[in-house]
DNA sequence: ATTCATGCAAATCGTTTGCAACCCA
DNA sequence: TGGGTTGCAAACGATTTGCATGAAT
């Protein structure tokens, strides 16, 4: 599946005029080696760096700019003052929606397609057409949950 | 109501100690007065400063901060590249989530309590303890379809 | 009087941009 | 070859911070 996305990033490259170069790749590769890591720009430039000592960070800002513009991943927000990145999966199922523990920062993700029918109604009722959707739960992890009723009792 | 809102956070000032500043209570009302609007830092500091000339932004950002910390305000992100604060309704009715207009900006909200079925799979399904959460739909307005629609038939 | 809060300016941090060198098509 | 692309450094914009002054308790 991997290699899907990357002939189909050749492709838009091609119609667009633009030109398919190394760095390029490589960003995207690092963002497809890593799924669910929400890796920031610095996190991609750092991976990148490894294999590529010479690449320059406002390379993998305008590349990851590119790489939004085409679809091909989009920006996740999770208030800690950085763009995080993920890839965009096929349409059938891109639903999934983030944990956000504020306690230790860990995020897990959750299915659901609970959505729909909601962006339905609010078509119906508001005249607006959804076309995307941010979702984010923010609260406390069960591991977190654990840690802190141990504390409770180490504080007696 | 608003009476309420400024009392609690006397309250709150005294609770922990700090002070019941000039400052502090212009930027609260500034957001009282201003529901609906998700001002930005800098848009609550034009509007303090037209009472207040002598007042200085950080101060607005460091009020802020206070007044996320005691629950009362919290952070919106628009992907405009600056914090927006609201005010927190209390518990009952404070379900309500952004349509994002991705072509002219405009926010709408909407009223909607279906969240609360998920938020309690999450914690069966996961363990996850929600205690809050955001939720933005983007897409594009009625206004801007109808724009659109328009601008089609001039294209020919 | 003490201690917290303020205003100002400088510092910081993520991100963008100008430009000369570079390299893919 | 030529125009998109890169790396670097400088510029930028939002936010934070250090510090001396000022004000609330």
């Amino acid at each position: 599946m991997e290699k899907k996305i990357v002939k189909n990033f050749e492709e838009k490259l091609r119609n667009k005029g633009y030109r398919n170069t190394e760095q390029r790749q490589a960003v995207l590769s690092a963002i497809i080696d890593n799924q669910g890591r929400h890796l920031s720009t610095e996190e991609i430039y750092d991976i990148v760096k490894a294999n590529s000592p010479d690449i320059g960070l406002a390379t993998v800002y305008r590349t990851l700019l590119l790489l939004e513009e085409m679809n091909l991943i989009h920006k996740v927000d999770f208030n800690d003052g950085r763009s995080r990145y993920e890839l965009n999966k096929s349409n059938e199922e891109h639903l999934h929606h983030h944990l956000v523990c504020t306690q230790c920062g860990s995020i897990h993700e959750v299915k659901d397609d609970l959505l729909e029918q909601l962006e339905k109604q609010i078509h119906e009722k508001n005249g607006f057409l959804v076309t995307n959707h941010s979702v984010k739960f923010y609260g406390l992890c069960s591991e977190c949950q654990k840690n802190n009723s141990q504390k409770t009792y180490q504080k007696t």
